[in-house]
DNA sequence: TTAGTATATCGTAATGATTACGATTTGTAA
DNA sequence: TTACAAATCGTAATCATTACGATATACTAA
């Protein structure tokens, strides 16, 4: 997903655009690139660039985003993270524990799975890896 | 893990085996036997045995029993659920989004997965399936 | 270009899960 | 039975997240 595709859906679906929604987008495609990030690292982002930003902006878009898959979200060590949706086939991804950085899996254990839960209603699945990724292991 | 399994590890250990304790155990092994439960759930339960019991002591039980590895604990919908940790070879579960209950998935993705991850360091990983179990599809 | 309006934001309070801690009670070893 | 470390209680604090009235702003249509 680009700052483009997400503007035009947004457009699209009759939201407006303002330049804290913008500076939303450009935290995660650049500085947050490929990152899972929390509310709290994009607060203090937009902190800077927008004193006395309301943590009810940044929920409030983070959540908008989210429905309308701009960002994708999972949950670590009991917080929230968010990074931009990386469109493509169905895939997983490990997970630095440092730095967020991840890196695309492109392996799915439903498929082998699915077929040992005939008598269950499957809606949903959930695989990651954690670890360090070589940045933060040569740095730690 | 059994009840007596859980005894003697916190006896070796030095632990005081307590009423409340005692109950937590029996909570996990009986009622919530293979279901993932929160502290709440417990609270509520202990509650009743013991009324004005104290939130400190459900947390730091569910802390100590974690660590000793006589519960296992995963996060869903933001909230910390503990169930009693199934030996045997390690695998993964299905859980039911309504009552909890799992099923054991005789299956691991990292059989796959590790060589795709050569420069990185591997910690963790988490695989889970969510849906509904056969007897919440009939009462639902 | 401007006025009108729905939407977005701010400032701040409330909530829910979890953690923390001093005072009191209790399990266990001697 | 006693001594004391550990466990529990009662309650307050913390942290992430949600909520909401008042104000400001983006967008539409004239």
């Amino acid at each position: 997903m680009t700052i483009k595709d997400a503007m035009n859906l947004l457009r699209k679906k009759g939201y407006k655009m303002t330049d804290r929604r913008e500076e939303i987008l450009k935290f995660f495609s650049d500085e947050a690139e490929n990152k899972y990030k929390t509310a709290k690292d994009l607060y203090d982002h937009m902190e800077k660039r927008y004193p006395g930003i309301s943590y009810d902006t940044v929920y409030r878009n983070l959540h908008l985003y989210h429905e309308l898959g701009i960002l994708e979200s999972t949950e670590l060590d009991g917080e929230k993270h968010f990074r931009m949706t990386c469109g493509g086939s169905h895939h997983h991804h490990f997970i630095c524990k440092i730095c967020g950085t991840t890196k695309k899996l492109n392996f799915c254990p439903m498929d082998y799975v699915s077929k040992l839960l005939g008598q269950y209603i499957i809606d949903d699945h959930k695989f990651e890896v954690y670890g360090l990724c070589p940045k933060c292991i040569t740095t730690n």
